[in-house]
DNA sequence: ACGTTGATTAGATACCTGTCAACCTAGAGG
DNA sequence: CCTCTAGGTTGACAGGTATCTAATCAACGT
């Protein structure tokens, strides 16, 4: 999508499909840190948040973007910016059909992005 | 904690304690993007991820931040200042007995920032 | 009262980010 | 080939942020 010329350097998360302890059962190491800080980053903007929720919650499992820039009230560009963001935190996919541009989720970061986050209720229970 | 003058603002999040459709079930709403961004945000930095890890993993349910410190390569006003933004983001407490500062994770923000990028399996096998 | 140690605050600086206006590119359709 | 439209890229600018040093504050021992 978009230049072909430079492979933006996605965030290389589908090299760990199983994963995850969560953030509270151990200390996560610097590395998983370097990997995963990014996409919340990615998530910590109302607006991404936003175009984050209405990407995955497409009844189509994808969305144009031309159902996207009207919902905010700013510029294309600007909300092309927010979405390459999104895609190079590696959170959606973008596909380019004819004239118009689609954005697909990326389950498998979310997942972890929600493991990582989620406190086991047994865990938790026996402090 | 820290100085008693001004209630620092936090971000408010226990005014919805059971909360949270999924990102992906239904669009988001700009209002609660706006609380909950600020939270993913400040989990957007390898070494409040960290330190949020190391508070949320603690045995005893909390740590000194004399045993933070040491653990980054960085000076302590700067730990400082990370740990400040955790606690902004209404994600960790604060508590300072005698001479040692102790931090707490809130496990509830956590859980609902967690049930927010949770995808339900039997709604995403359903497209 | 004084000095020491742990932690936060203040100020400075270099870098990063959100936004827009202007421009460019890719397809579609003549 | 030309033109129109949907998106993306560039460059600029204002504001935010990560980091440091220096100063300040708080509690403990002497």
């Amino acid at each position: 999508m978009s230049n072909q010329q430079a492979p933006i350097p996605l965030v290389d998360l589908d090299a760990d499909p199983s994963c995850c302890p969560s953030l509270a059962q151990r200390r996560v190491p610097a590395e998983t840190a370097a990997v995963l800080a990014p996409a919340f980053k990615a998530l910590g903007d109302p607006v991404r948040l936003q175009l984050m929720s209405m990407i995955a919650s497409a009844e189509a499992g994808e969305v144009c973007v031309c159902d996207l820039t009207p919902a905010f009230d700013l510029t294309g560009p600007t909300i092309s910016h927010h979405l390459r963001t999104l895609r190079e935190a590696g959170l959606v996919d973008a596909e380019r059909r004819g004239t118009w541009v689609y954005y697909r989720p990326r389950p498998q970061i979310l997942r972890q992005l929600a493991g990582l986050l989620s406190i086991d209720p047994a865990a938790a229970a026996q402090r």
